[in-house]
DNA sequence: ATGAAAGCGCTAACAA
DNA sequence: TTGTTAGCGCTTTCAT
């Protein structure tokens, strides 16, 4: 049924092995018979199979992402289209393909990696935004395989990961916040327990410090990469008796929930309240006021870190921690009317 | 290095074969000897093989989802999550694994099926939006590789597909709008070549016959799954003589655009132009006015097709064309304030 | 209930 | 330059 390389061998009246030779590529192989073996491949319609290619050469030329358990993902709902585009780009370039597991829960996302991994099936992989002492990168670690974090590790330094500057990118958008003036200015965070929310929020702070700003606590909020932080976070960060006049906010589609409170607040965005957030995500640019955002280069991060694992099963040299360039793509929610860039 | 059946038989005190049928649950195994292996295996660290496993057994335990070329995805930035959502979480639930590949072009589309079909790397696919005359699924139905599409096949009645009766979706929000005394009402289409736009195109018009109402070609405009698409459609549909005062929008990035052209055009939503449209994305209930949008279920598309395609692997009967059921969420943007629901 | 042996399709020494 | 041979780790007859 189906054509191996036996069947091409014999149809061409060389050996098994020559028919692999003229495969891979082998310099010793008459110019005459590849050209001869390849004809007969095409004429045949041979594939190699690739399993057993994989189980002699030991490497499956895939590499695996792993999708987050469902408590982590609701960030990447926005980014992951465009993540596995720059991810797969890379991957599909170099000849590999792209394996997507995950598991409901830790034990599950652990175990899942494990097979794949000492199931022989993967080459590589890529995780996503990893949490704190995370089993999965000292499962990866000890077994010494490939492996490139988009995010950063909060246990290790030395993990190999790609990422944006968050601390930088929290204090550009706060420094374009006090440029405009802003004195008063808010945080609205994620989860404490990502590191994008510790790095943006430990950014804020910095420029306020360089600003002689004041820090109030008061004017912190906290909450899930949900549209419903956002709006409740107006609720008790306007209620105090001085309410900033500035927003930093930790994504696009908590400020989304952000301007729907102030609007229901009354407050008008950018005159009473400007807002400044992160991601850069399509629909950014369509709110009214359009939000000035902080693009992360989600594509890139995705190209990067394919990039990155392949280098590593290539044993290339690679920076151990890559970042990849924000920028600040100011739009109206951000601006005093008073005072244009 | 890396433990096999081998040695765990020799650990064990038994032959290799006797491993092999520990792990596959044989019936006629001693329970003793059953737990001791069991055991040993556990001691061990051992891991099967997949790869091996795979080229004697001729299955991978692998389903593909070909993710469309950058012409056709646009649709998808938004859908894309919920639906791989969906069909890794009934292929986990199967114990399958999810391979993503994709093509910059038509010719590497199909490059890469064949790699992996007659690779054996794969045991079924997913297909993604086909367009018309798809030389994919001429190639897959040759080689009886069980498949999937995700909408509906322009060319082929037959094809297993999971998608929404778009026609009566159009049909349902078009009708909504007619409810709500809407007498002039216009469409703002995708593009012509995809099932989907001519699907809901279908249903506008059948409403508007069986309501008696005007059509007018000049109410209908074509265009991408974009922003601006909406917004370009704006200009033109609203510089008619008599333009509509309620418009059915393919998709809801199309109605953000549409949004927005009307609010510059000075039109007020819902009151000088209604609005409903498809997908019902996380952004929908955002805007101002929050938008009327039907939801497609995209989870449960992507959940009933890894399922359709694991059914047909196991060649259990399946409905050839399975219809996943919408639901019209009413917002403000396609209520006549006299008019309430 | 278990073992021995053959073979899945391919690669890679080692020969020639 | 090419052929022969021996596996990669597993499953699966066929014996016992």
């Amino acid at each position: 049924m189906t054509v191996t390389i036996k069947d091409v061998a014999k149809e061409a009246g060389v050996s098994p092995s020559t028919v692999s030779r003229v495969i891979s590529g082998h310099p010793r192989i008459s110019a005459e018979t590849s050209r001869r073996v390849k004809r007969i491949m095409e004429e045949l319609g041979y594939h190699p199979n690739l399993m057993a290619k994989s189980l002699v050469s030991r490497t499956t030329r895939t590499v695996a992402v792993i999708f987050p358990k469902p408590a982590e993902e609701l960030l990447l709902n926005f980014f992951f289209y465009e993540l596995i585009r720059g991810v797969l780009a890379q991957l599909t370039r170099a000849g590999y393909d792209l394996l997507m597991a995950g598991g409901s829960n830790e034990q599950e996302e652990l175990d899942t990696v494990a097979r794949l991994v000492k199931g022989g099936r993967i080459d590589g992989l890529i995780l996503l935004y990893s949490r704190s002492s995370d089993p999965i990168i000292q499962f990866l670690r000890k077994e010494k395989i490939p492996f490139a974090l988009i995010g950063r590790s909060l246990d290790y330094e030395d993990v190999p990961s790609v990422d944006n500057d968050n601390v930088q990118a929290a204090y550009d958008a706060t420094k374009h916040l006090i440029a405009q003036g802003q004195k008063r200015i808010g945080f609205v965070s994620g989860p404490a327990r990502l590191a994008m929310s510790q790095d943006r929020l430990s950014g804020y702070k910095k420029a306020l410090e360089e600003a002689a700003l004041p820090f109030r606590p008061g004017w912190i909020v906290e909450g899930e990469f949900l549209i419903e932080s956002g709006y409740r976070a107006m609720a008790s960060i306007m209620s105090q008796p001085e309410p900033p006049t500035a927003l930093v906010v930790i994504d696009d589609v908590v400020a989304f929930g952000v301007l729907k409170g102030l609007s229901e607040l009354g407050c008008r965005v950018p005159q009473d309240v400007a807002i400044v957030s992160f991601n850069n995500i399509a629909l950014a640019e369509l709110t009214i006021p359009p939000l000035s955002s902080v693009d992360v280069g989600t594509y890139q991060l995705g190209y990067t870190a394919s990039q990155m694992v392949l280098n590593l099963m290539k044993e290339i040299e690679i920076t151990t921690r890559q970042i990849i360039p924000h920028r600040l793509v100011v739009r109206e929610s951000s601006l005093r009317p008073e005072m244009p860039v």
